[in-house]
DNA sequence: TATTGTTATACTCTATAACTATA
DNA sequence: TATAGTTATAGAGTATAACAATA
């Protein structure tokens, strides 16, 4: 990892200023956490798919259980995918008979999203089985880590995922 | 899977059945990590592509870049994906004139892999300007989180990407 | 005119199965 | 027979642009 050197070595020492091993040191996590993301995703996708539902289809149908209604709109924005993408796995689902759209009350515009009984099955009884590979490795890791872990993932989702600029 | 209630619920106290309160703990930390890891990875993706090759594709030629030299077999590893997935890629990389595909010395079945000029070239300069967006935010975020990150960083490549069962 | 959603189009990402060549 | 790689096939994930309907 070295580092070599003491920060503002050089004479730079405003405080505005990152000195060259600060900025090292960003741009060396900053890669690393690209790569592990970039993998543990990948990683993290082949063992939480299923037959019936993808990573990305549980994601949803776990939204709409827990918020009991959506729109596509809201669920593009929740999903951080873009609203075709999200007009396609709502397709997916319907088709799959998990969820129904209706017309929206009050704006002809929007569209009701809701889970069918089948779709509620679907998430109740696949959320234990779903993180079962996770949460043997998270028991296997430890308390201390696991609260590093805690941690690190509320930080992560402020820092990568609800800024917004 | 349904392990049946919760453990040590029951009057079980032996200290390696854990209570139902770190079984919690840990099913929800598994739910949180599972969709932090999802989301991220989208957001991350869409920052960190360019015109010229995608984040994996990337990911790829940075290895290149540090190895000097791989085989498919070897990157496909490193990279998570299944030996076809690495083989398109290749393909993909080959075409655009930033890899190069030679018959390896002393095994047949084997094929070197090796970066071009033009793609030593892509790496280097587009490493900074492709972590650009992330060390923006990790720089704003302060040097005790990028402390809890880099922990947490190398935490769940261990527990994650590098245990084996 | 702005918003919500969908359709059309075109990629990349990903896996499994079957195949070829070499060891 | 086992290993390394590729080809074939199929489907999921993803985005931008163009469009329709409603507000």
């Amino acid at each position: 990892m070295a580092r070599g050197g003491r920060e503002g070595s050089d004479g730079s020492d405003r405080a505005d200023a990152p000195a060259a091993d600060e900025s090292d040191e960003v741009t060396e996590l900053a890669a690393e956490l690209r790569r592990l993301l970039l993998v543990s995703s990948r990683i993290l996708r082949s063992h939480t798919a299923s037959e019936e539902v993808s990573a990305s289809q549980f994601s949803v149908l776990a939204f709409l259980q827990r918020s009991g209604t959506s729109t596509p709109g809201a669920l593009a924005d929740f999903e951080h995918v873009s609203p075709p993408v999200m007009t396609r796995m709502l397709g997916r689902l319907e088709e799959a008979g998990l969820v129904r759209r209706s017309a929206h009350p009050g704006d002809g515009r929007q569209v009701q999203v809701a889970l069918t009984d089948s779709g509620e099955q679907v998430v109740l009884q696949g959320r234990a089985e779903r993180d079962a590979w996770l949460r043997r490795r998270l028991q296997a890791a430890g308390p201390q880590e696991r609260r590093t872990l805690r941690e690190a993932t509320a930080l992560l989702r402020r820092t990568l995922v609800e800024r917004r600029d």
